[in-house]
RNA sequence: GCGGAUGUGGCGGAACUGGCAGACGCACUAGACUUAGGAUCUAGCGCUUAACGGCGUGGGGGUUCGAGUCCCUUCAUCCGCACCA
């Protein structure tokens, strides 16, 4: 037999596939359906990367299966095309990045196909397509009819290298995600999506939802949802009051001074009776210029200037109290001031060692002049509250509080709202005119899409404004309302807004009226299983989240999450678990792999090398074993006797287990015990005189879903229809046990010998056994039994003196 | 600091609800076939001992006839968040 010659037998197959549609789906097809997705990929100019396969390839399997079962399976995929690598890329080599977008996305299919992956091609999506940007413009529309997008004024994060505004959940360790730049902050005009609004039913409906504990647990901590009281503490001889957030209102009897943000619209309004304004604003200079990453560095020195001339009154113990600004309380979060109580919180105490202020205890056992104490104790020192514990002290002072109209009970988030403007070209216009006359007009739904204009440059412009805003004919229009002169919006969306919602647009993507059709998503929705990286958990997933709570609530979408179900993969780390870069020269390219070994063997050996979770280093020698075990399986058809079917006697025990093993480890994801499942088949089919025919073509169609290519050729040799047509094998439980096991015997917890002990035998029959072993009796002497225990089929433990 | 994990041979990793630890693969060793082998096949392969045996799932303790698995405690590593009041 000639040896596998997967470079053509794979062409081969990918090529039927293509021309006969074999993947392809139609809306609703009778039958129970399966949505299953794969996070679509950002078409880079390096092509796919090595990672690429593992995810896509876990969920081909489960989608190769189900199809087998008889299931109405879509498995769509598509192009994250807008987005700044591409922008950046045209800047540098002066293409236009529409051309380079069809060139990467050109070569990313090519890629794919080149796996033999099992997507419905015909559904494929991308997101800088007007087609579709057209309905993620409308998305936003809708967002700003219903109140939750505006423009304001703020403080951002911004990459000065990118030269662009980012998301809190883009600056990581206070670094450009992108480009490791530090960031800065600057005030700048944004739009912004109220997800804040979300909050709480992002957090809630996690509950009904199977993702990941990790995942849930991260999505959870980053809402950061907490419950405390606001309390309003009057500033002394003004009008004005302080307003503070806590989470311990029951220490308020503590609070020694108080802090707010250096940013805190107080200090301007009180600008002419404060004394020391020089120093507070040398203060604020210096916190303002301060990258997030230099504030993080300065951690451990408290700071802080107290403001001259403004004292805040406590209302409940009527203390007189300074008020400082500091940079450890920012602005963003509660309402950017604080109680100071320096006894019960950590940096409060740094904070008044510093500058030397008391400390009150009002909390019973810890040593407040050695540390602050912020565990649980009796309340002292707090005439209204004495003697409770800090969870019954919480509960009356915020009655208290509210009683006497000085503060009430507040639910407050970390999570902040979505800065959605950048100021870049490759991106969608946002769909807003200024005019001078009527403010922020939307654009009719009828003028969508928004097409982005030619333009020549398309470098960002130094101030930070968008190279839109120098393509004078384009801002230039007129007044949706009004028809006066007025001005485009010259921001555009963030790369987030196409991939919240690209799995809808799957389900109906040449449809012309609405981004899918009603019937459409009721018929697939919800994503039945959804999987992708870690790295995306408080970005895209929680973004399409919110975006699909919002169409569920003006009633384009079903269902109040999108997706039922998610996990999410490793990374695949280069040799001794580094990663892999091109500096370090470790990088595998899949094009290679493929060249080398085949798609099949690649496929498998991603699939083989570990835990589908957790992060896996490449190994070129386990690459090998993988393709070794392809190669026998291609060899073992010399060895199979056609004619004979059926299961030999011998195997059918291990048959019908590895059938069950094998289906239930492609659907948890743990395609490696399946793959080692089936090694050991194949491994005792070597040991036979020959291979029965049905015996090794259940074994083809058991790694179809895996290795496919090889599997249908060899099918293909047997005279067989594709696999494709055919249907996942079944088993008998009955048979997955052997009738008679071989069950150890323990003596004082160590397994001395075993008994072959027929399945289902009683313990009148393991005595009779026992008393005709001579081992039994050779391990007993001179010694007595004292107990005898026996687990049917597994076990007998015995305990001697 | 908070949250989530993970610690098993030389390596990647198996082990269902507590029931034969180390499946499967890699590497390695020996042999076969070969002019040759980085091909293929066969066998071996946790540590220790001459052997019987003993010891083994990060460390310590506990529950149990029986613990990788359950409980307590401790150490280490990885990931995410982090002055969030």
């Amino acid at each position: 037999m000639e040896q596998y010659d997967f470079r053509t037998i794979e062409k081969k197959w990918q090529k039927k596939w293509e021309e006969e549609k074999t993947f392809q789906v139609e809306n609703f097809t009778p039958g129970e359906k399966d949505y299953l997705l794969i996070e679509f990929p950002y078409p880079s100019g390096e092509g796919l990367h090595i990672g690429h396969p593992r995810p896509y390839t876990g969920i081909d399997i489960i989608a190769r299966k189900r199809r087998l079962e008889g299931r109405v399976v879509l498995f769509p995929i598509g192009f994250d095309s807008f987005g700044l690598p591409t922008e950046n890329y045209a800047i540098k080599h002066k293409i236009h990045p529409q051309i380079v977008t069809e060139r990467n996305v050109e070569r990313f299919t090519q890629q794919l196909k080149m796996l033999g992956l099992s997507f419905d091609w015909d559904r494929c999506v991308l997101t800088s397509d007007p087609s579709y940007y057209k309905w993620t413009q409308w998305i936003f529309l809708q967002l700003y009819k219903h109140g939750l997008a505006y423009k304001a004024k703020m403080d951002i994060n911004f990459c000065p290298s990118c030269k662009v505004g980012l998301a809190n959940e883009e600056v990581v360790g206070g670094e450009c995600e992108r480009c490791h730049t530090p960031v800065i902050r600057r005030a700048k005009e944004q739009w912004m999506l109220e997800i804040t609004k979300y909050a709480q039913r992002l957090l809630d409906d996690l509950d009904t939802v199977d993702f990941a504990e990790r995942i849930k647990a991260q999505q959870r901590n980053w809402i950061g949802r907490s419950e405390g009281a606001t309390i309003r503490f009057p500033v002394i001889d003004t009008q004005e009051h302080l307003e503070v957030y806590t989470t311990r209102p029951d220490t308020v009897y503590g609070a020694t001074y108080m802090v707010i943000a250096p940013e805190h619209p107080l200090i301007e309004k009180y600008a002419t009776r404060i004394k020391n304004m020089e120093e507070l604003e040398a203060y604020r200079h210096e916190a303002k210029h301060k990258s997030d990453f230099e504030r993080m560095e300065l951690v451990k020195d408290k700071t802080g200037v107290r403001i001259e001339g403004l004292d805040a009154l406590n209302p409940i113990s009527e203390e007189v109290l300074p008020i400082y600004i500091s940079d450890y309380v920012m602005m963003e979060y509660g309402s950017g001031a604080i109680m100071a109580v320096p006894a019960h919180d950590e940096r409060d105490y740094e904070f008044a060692q510093v500058f030397h202020l008391p400390i009150h205890e009002v909390v019973s056992g810890g040593d407040v002049t050695r540390e602050a104490y912020t565990g649980d104790g009796t309340i002292v020192g707090s005439p209204l509250i004495n003697g409770l514990s800090v969870p019954e002290a919480i509960e009356k002072m915020t009655a208290i509080l509210e009683e006497r109209g000085l503060g009430e009970r507040k639910v407050q988030f970390k999570l902040r709202d979505w800065v959605f403007s950048r100021q870049r070209y490759w991106g969608e216009p946002i769909p807003i005119v200024h005019c001078p006359k009527c403010g922020t007009v939307p654009l009719d739904e009828s003028e969508l899409p928004l097409l982005l204009p030619e333009v020549q440059v398309y470098e960002p412009t130094e101030d930070g404004s968008s190279p839109l805003a120098a393509i004078t004919d384009w801002v230039e229009t007129s007044c949706p309302t009004c028809g006066g002169p007025a001005q485009r919006e010259t921001d555009t969306m963030p790369q987030w807004a196409g991939s919240s919602w690209y799995f809808l647009r799957y389900l109906d993507p040449h449809n012309d009226e609405a981004l899918a059709s009603r019937e459409a998503i009721e018929y697939w929705m919800p994503v039945d299983w959804y999987n992708g990286g870690m790295e995306h958990t408080t970005l895209h997933l929680l973004y399409s989240r919110f975006w699909h709570k919002f169409l569920y609530d003006i009633g384009v979408v079903n269902t109040v999450e999108p997706y039922a179900k998610r996990t999410s993969h490793g990374f695949i780390l280069g040799k001794g678990n580094i990663k892999m870069s091109k500096s370090r020269g470790n990088v595998i390219n899949p094009d290679e792999v493929i060249e080398e070994v085949g798609a099949d063997a690649l496929r498998g050996y991603e699939m083989f090398i570990g835990d589908f979770e957790k992060a896996v280093s490449w190994s070129d020698e386990g690459l090998g074993g993988t393709k070794r075990f392809l190669d026998r399986l291609w060899f073992a058809f010399d060895r199979v006797d056609k004619n004979k079917r059926g299961y030999s006697p011998e195997l059918e025990v291990q048959i019908n287990r590895t059938i069950k093993k094998v289906g239930e480890d492609y659907e948890s994801l743990k395609a490696n015990t399946a793959i080692a499942a089936m090694m050991a088949l194949l491994n005792e089919y070597y040991h036979q005189d020959s291979i029965r025919r049905d015996e090794y073509e259940v074994l083809l169609t058991l790694l179809n879903p895996v290795a496919p290519h090889i599997t249908e050729e060899l099918n293909e040799m047997l005279g067989n229809p594709p696999i494709t047509e055919g249907s996942w094998p079944t088993y008998d439980p009955e048979k997955t046990l052997e009738d008679v096991i071989e069950v150890p015997v323990q003596i004082n917890g160590k397994v001395r010998f075993r008994l072959d002990v027929e399945r289902g035998s009683d313990e009148a029959a393991i005595d009779e056994l026992l008393e005709a072993s001579e081992a039994y009796h050779r391990q007993l002497e001179g010694k007595t039994l004292i107990k005898r225990i026996y687990i049917q089929d597994k076990l007998i433990s015995l305990v001697v003196k």
